[in-house]
DNA sequence: GTCTATAGAACGATAGAC
DNA sequence: GTCTATCGTTCTATAGAC
């Protein structure tokens, strides 16, 4: 899906720190792919030479960690929480609250951390770092052994990357989109609406 | 789909046609990106060389499109075929079903259509294409005019891709996929089981 | 229809001046 | 902390032999 360009978040050649850069690598990474992003485009963006970047990172991959790894850190944590719970409703549930709240809280970062396979193929290669797919799919098979029974929960976590895409969507309020994606959420994973303890039905 | 298959596929170097390199192609760009997916690695996939390539076809980007055509004429058409639909709930009903067939008769196809940027702004740059995005977006909008009531329907088109990057899930059968695919879809856009007629309740 | 060889541009990355 | 200048590699794409 395509990314709505911001109206150029311009600063300053000098004086500009991580903070920019990382916005406008991530808005370049999400509209043109990591891959198809090079430091040249983002020095241009930025209005600063490519050595400037290089200076900041020592490697195009380590700007592309910086940029992804606090999404990625904290998905996580949702995961690790959702763990903990017993009963298959209340780790669906987590994951649900825990997965929407990434998505307001990171927009376009999660839509480069789930889609991009530039990002997947880095993270995989790093071994330090668990492998955030293989990680993301052993909890998936955990909560559905059934590949069948994952197909929801898939499309769900997938999905919540696509309606961002759209400006007027993105416009909205965090409130209202919230509640439209725990309300698409539940309707697609059928989880009750006050499901929080840990007694379940299974 | 009357493709006229040589009696012979055979997969050496010398003989391959475009079967081969459309299925390698495909491959590759679904795991690594198109935007990172050189020339020269479809070529040695092929075991051929990236001169052989360039016989078949002009670009790069007249290899993309070659790959994606298929689908995207054919989404192109749901898309028709929905809008003569009258009212919300026949329409969403045919793209749910559109969209599963299509998932299941392209695979790969489908994430690579929808979810990588280089395919998107290459669609984009040929202003003769209606542009995939800003069709689909249009439909979109159509069907629902308020942007929160777009997201169910988003998360489902978006999300579709997701399960059959998962082995297990996409070894199972054509009618076990598509019932669940049926199912998730027809929970989140709320659609009731038969409602091919044109009576709503909008 | 595939090969070898190469052109010309763009890539990630580095060195050294300021 | 950013610059100019450049290195070595890889990219898309072409030319010409077979």
């Amino acid at each position: 899906m395509g990314v709505p360009m911001a109206p150029e978040t311009r600063l300053r050649p000098h004086g500009a720190g991580k903070q920019q850069l990382h916005a406008t690598a991530l808005r370049l990474f999400a509209h043109t792919g990591v891959a198809g992003t090079t430091m040249q485009a983002i020095a241009d963006e930025m209005g600063v030479t490519k050595a400037a970047l290089f200076y900041h990172y020592k490697s195009k991959d380590d700007l592309v960690l910086g940029v992804v790894a606090p999404i990625f850190e904290k998905l996580a944590a949702v995961l690790t929480k959702a763990e903990f719970r017993r009963g298959r409703q209340a780790q669906l549930n987590e994951i649900l609250t825990g997965c929407v709240d990434l998505v307001l809280e990171f927009r376009s970062q999660y839509a480069v951390l789930m889609n991009d396979p530039y990002v997947s193929r880095l993270l995989a290669r790093h071994e330090e770092r668990p492998g955030w797919e293989s990680r993301v799919g052993s909890f998936i098979v955990r909560v559905a052994s059934d590949p069948a029974d994952r197909i929801p929960l898939m499309v769900f976590i997938g999905g919540l990357a696509s309606p961002l895409g759209d400006p007027a969507v993105a416009a909205l309020d965090d409130a209202v989109l919230r509640e439209q994606f725990l309300d698409s959420g539940r309707r697609l994973l059928q989880i009750r609406r006050r499901s929080a303890g840990e007694s379940t039905t299974a």
